[in-house]
DNA sequence: GCCAGTATTGACACTGAGTGACAGATAGTC
DNA sequence: GACTATCTGTCACTCAGTGTCAATACTGGC
């Protein structure tokens, strides 16, 4: 387990055993994506997928689970991006940059991207979660980075940041992404949050 | 129901409707304080509050919202504090005094701000959703009050500056609180919240 | 004070998420 | 080919949440 990071494969088990995972994801968004989430049940997850019920929970502790997978990579992009910017760049800049890397994704296929944000609107709980892993992803990979980077910290109790600036320039995404559902799938994410992350702080 | 909002009392009936809200939510917090809120079931609530497993949902829409429910009344305190700010202050600064209020709010009662804190965190689903409600909540009631003293929006697309603003702050404020979980019951938050918002914009 | 109309309640039944236990199948090892 | 560990499906269970219905309490008008 604590081994293969980005490798190609761990064992041939465990190959197989992503397969299906990622098989099982895949039949669940384009479940979730035609019939809504709730509507669609395990069970027919399940079926879609060729295994037992039971062995839908095997790869996946929750239904709510199938959505919210695709966090892990997004953070893994932005926190690449961020470590690739220069270190006497302004940190909110920095942020703004690595955000490019997600929005090129964004914008490559607008319609899933799209069909993500709204199946998020429509389901509260997953809205939440999702929100709130991000946050918590995205800090803990980005804050190290960033702190690094800044003067160092006087006074007492914990420095809070680094972590400060990555859970602002979190809220303009969240914003942006908002203001997105609003305006349809053709909307310009990277000039929303230019406009949104100027209007925090100065982009330089 | 599109009635009274701050008024004393609606109807007769209202009132005791409200009162046994507020004693399902009393009992259910005690509870899931004392024992931990997945072990706590709805059924008991129900029993300890005096009244059926199927009318606890009249009151209700589900177990979550006993605990989410505190949050109506936190948005109302910001709102009124930020509006009572003069037009001409800083925005940023504008915000960080308008959570004052909360914080004074929550320093008055340490014990049980930490505790709902801790339950909070130890429910990974009833964290996401509250930090987004919260968002919501603060989103929708402060933005318009920032708005209207931002200069006039130039350019194509919505205006997201005032939303991007509180959005920012929130983040700040969910930062720190994550930070007095670490600190213990008797942190600063006064103090790592002016470090936190000051990081992401000097408090002029 | 009485009588309709309405909201509230408890009881019952049901679906669906998630979990534990167990037996059989399916790999990888010697 | 026997041995062992893992994976799988089946069954049974708890609990959240919802629909239905009959009984009951409160509202109004007379």
């Amino acid at each position: 387990m604590g081994q293969g990071t980005a490798a190609p494969a761990g064992g041939l088990r465990e190959r197989a055993r992503r397969a299906i995972r990622a098989e099982i994801a895949r039949v669940g968004m384009e479940l979730f994506l035609r019939n809504g989430f709730e509507p669609t049940t395990v069970e027919e997850i399940a079926a879609a997928a060729g295994i037992s019920r039971r062995s839908f929970f095997r790869y996946f502790a929750s239904k709510d689970e199938v959505v919210l997978a695709h966090l892990d990579e997004l953070a893994a992009t932005v926190t690449e991006a961020l470590a690739a910017r220069p270190a006497d760049e302004d940190p909110w800049v920095s942020l703004r940059r690595a955000f490019d890397a997600v929005v090129a994704e964004a914008e490559a296929d607008r319609a899933a991207n799209y069909g993500l944000t709204r199946l998020l609107n429509e389901t509260e709980a997953l809205r939440g979660q999702y929100a709130e892993r991000q946050k918590r992803a995205w800090v803990e990979a980005a804050a190290p980075i960033l702190a690094a980077r800044l003067p160092p910290h006087a006074g007492p109790g914990p420095d809070l940041r680094a972590e400060a600036l990555v859970a602002a320039a979190l809220g303009c995404v969240s914003i942006v992404a908002d203001a997105c559902l609003a305006c349809g799938p053709e909307a310009d994410f990277a000039a929303l949050l230019d406009q949104a992350m100027a209007a925090v702080r100065p982009l330089s």
